[in-house]
DNA sequence: CTGAAAGCGCTTACAG
DNA sequence: CTGAAAGCGCTTACAG
C-alpha cells in the first residue's frame, strides 16, 4: 500500500490536516512543527494521492488537446509544445486525434462537462452546440467560435496579402488561390478575402478555389484547379499538405517552378519532414502553442482573458519564387 | 453541482449501493429495481463522476505515452494509433515529448508508480534504474529493458538482410551503413548486425557509421560518413530523419540517384509529409501502436503477456534504387 | 435481491 | 497554531 497522510500524521505526531498545511505551504503552521511534518514526508518518502486530491478539488490537472489529426506535422509540432507549457502550468495534456469525426469531439465536451479534464484546446473543424461550450474552459486556435471562446491565429490577412503581393513583384500576372476551406468560421477565411482584395486592387481576375476537403482529397482538387486555372503562373497555397501535393503535382505537369510558375504556401515546408524549400508564409507554431495553454490556464483559473491574440507570422523565400 | 449517485438513489427510492450496481451492470438487482433506476438516470442525466471513481478503484484509465519527441513522422503517428486503440479500451493517452530528457521520463515513472496513470508506453531512449519498472505496468517499442517489459518490434535483421541483397542485385559493390544508435539496448540494433552479416557473406569491406545521434547532428555526421566513404555506391540508413538529411547531402554533392548511388532506409518516407519517394523498409506502424496498447491492457489487468512482438515490415522500392 | 455503513486519501471549516 | 470531524462521490463487504 501506498503511505497515505494518515502514516505522516501518525509518523510526526501530528494531526492530518496539519500535515495537509505542510503540503500545501500554507501558512499558520508552527515552524517546529512543520519541520516534524517535512522530515516525516521525507523518511516515509510520502507522495500526495492525485486522485484523491482532485475528487477533493474538483480538478483534474489535465487537458484536453483536440487536433484533427496528430500526423500531420503542424498539430504535431503545436502539440509538443502545447505539452511542454501544459507541463510548466502542472497540467498533463491528453492528446485527442478527431480525425474529423464529431464524434470523437462530443466525447470530449463530455468529458468537460463532467469534469474528467479542467480544459480543451480545440483545433478542429467541427460544430457544436454553442450553449455546451458557453463556461466551459476551452480555448481555440484560429477558429472563430462566435461565443466567448478566446482564439490565437495569426496576421492571417496581411500575411496573405505581402505573400500575393510577393509574387506580382516578381512578374506574377495570373496569380491563383486554392485552399483546404475551414468547416467552421476561422480566421483562415481572412487568406482568401486578403487574395480577392488584392486581385481588385490590380484589377486582376481571381482564380480561386477554396473548398473543404477531406484527407485525402487533396490530389482531385488540385487537378480541377488545374483544369480550370491552366494558365496560372503564381499560385498562393493555403494549407500545408494541399502545399505539398500541389508542388508536387505542378512538377509532374512539366511546369517550371519558379520561371512558369511560382508559388507561395500559408504555412510552409517543415524542414524536418520535407527536403523541398517552398516560400512560405511561416506560422509561429511555438509562440501560438504557449499562448494558447496560457489562455487555457487563465480561463481555467475563472480569470479575465483576450478573446482574440493575433501572432506575427514570418515571410520564408524559397526556391519556388523567383529572387 | 452535478447531479451525484445519491440524488439518484433517493429519486430511484432506492439505496446507493443499488445504484452502484445498476451502473457497473451487476448482477443480483432485481428487474423491476434495475428499471427504476436506469430511469432515474435518465431522468436527472447522471453521469458517474470520475475521479471518486478512480479514488476508490485505484485506477485512472490513463495511460502515458513516452516518446522523445512527437514532432517527428514516425512517433506522430504511433501517437495517433495508439491513442485511437486506448480509446477502444477505455483508456485516455497523456503525451508526453521527453527530448531526450531524461528528467521527463523519470518524471512519468514517479506518475506510474504513484498511479497517476496506469500504465506507460515506453518508446523512449533513457536507462532507467530497473528496479523500478520491475512491476510497473510499462511496455515498450524496439526497446528490450532486460526486465520483463514486453516490447513490439519489427523484423529488423531479415528485413536489414533483404534490403542490402536488394541493392547488391542491382550493382552495389560498395555498400555502406549509416545509422542513429540507440542510447539503450534495442532491436534497432539487429539492423547493423544484419548489415556486417551480409558484409561478411558476400566478402565487402564493411563501411559503417552507428553512432548516437543528438537532434540536429544529422548533418555533421552524414558529412563525416561522406569524407571516410567517399566511394560507397549503396548505402542503408537506419531511421528516418537521418535518411531524408542524407538524401539532400548526397543530392548536393552532385550524386546521380540512383545511377551512382542507391539507398535504402528503415523507415521510409513519409507520403503525408514529404514529396520525396524513396527506396525503404517501411514499419507497421499502425500495427505496432495497436499492438503496444493491447499488451499494455493487459499487463495492467494482471493478464500474461508475450515479452516479444515481432511484425513484419514491407519492402517498398521507390526511386532511390534501380529496377 | 437490497440497504446502511465503512472507507478510498485527501481538504477544510470548526473549535479550541 | 493545531486537532478531530465532516465530506468529496464512489464501491464493497456485511447483514438481512
Amino acid at each position: 500500500m501506498e503511505v497515505t497522510i494518515k502514516d505522516v500524521a501518525r509518523y510526526a505526531g501530528v494531526g492530518v490536516g496539519t500535515v495537509s498545511r505542510v503540503i500545501n505551504n500554507e501558512k499558520g503552521v508552527g515552524p517546529k512543527t512543520r519541520k516534524k511534518v517535512l522530515e516525516a514526508i521525507e523518511a516515509l518518502n510520502y507522495s500526495r494521492n492525485n486522485m484523491a486530491f482532485c475528487l477533493r478539488k474538483n480538478e483534474t490537472r489535465i487537458i484536453a488537446l483536440l487536433v484533427p489529426v496528430i500526423s500531420h506535422p503542424f498539430f504535431a509540432k503545436l502539440a509538443y509544445y502545447v505539452e511542454d507549457e501544459a507541463g510548466r502550468y502542472g497540467y498533463s495534456v491528453i492528446l485527442v486525434s478527431s480525425q474529423q469525426k464529431a464524434a470523437k469531439e462530443t466525447e470530449i465536451l463530455r468529458k468537460i462537462v463532467h469534469k474528467e479534464v479542467d480544459g480543451a484546446v480545440f483545433v478542429t473543424h467541427h460544430m457544436h452546440e454553442e450553449e455546451n461550450l458557453r463556461d466551459c474552459p476551452i480555448v481555440s486556435i484560429d477558429r472563430t467560435f462566435g461565443a466567448d471562446i478566446p482564439y490565437v491565429t495569426t496576421d492571417n490577412y496581411d500575411a496573405t496579402k505581402n505573400a500575393i503581393r510577393y509574387m506580382i513583384e516578381r512578374g506574377a500576372k495570373k496569380i491563383g488561390f486554392i485552399g483546404s476551406k475551414p468547416l467552421v468560421a476561422s480566421e483562415v477565411m481572412e487568406r482568401e478575402r486578403a487574395y480577392l482584395d488584392v486581385m481588385a486592387e490590380y484589377g486582376m481576375p481571381p482564380r480561386l478555389v477554396n473548398k473543404v476537403i477531406q484527407h485525402g482529397e487533396e490530389t482531385v482538387v488540385v487537378s480541377d484547379f488545374f483544369e480550370k486555372y491552366d494558365d496560372v503562373d503564381g499560385v498562393f497555397v493555403s494549407g500545408y499538405t494541399l502545399s505539398q501535393v500541389f508542388h508536387e503535382a505542378a512538377q509532374e505537369r512539366g511546369m517550371k517552378i519558379p520561371e512558369e510558375l511560382q508559388i507561395v504556401s500559408y504555412d510552409g515546408t517543415f524542414k524536418q519532414w520535407s527536403t523541398n524549400n517552398m516560400t512560405c508564409v511561416e506560422q509561429p507554431i511555438e509562440e501560438m502553442a504557449r499562448q494558447v495553454v496560457g489562455l487555457l490556464v487563465k480561463k481555467i483559473r475563472g480569470e479575465e482573458v483576450s478573446p482574440k491574440t493575433v501572432l506575427k507570422t514570418k515571410f520564408l523565400p524559397g526556391t519556388t519564387t523567383k529572387q
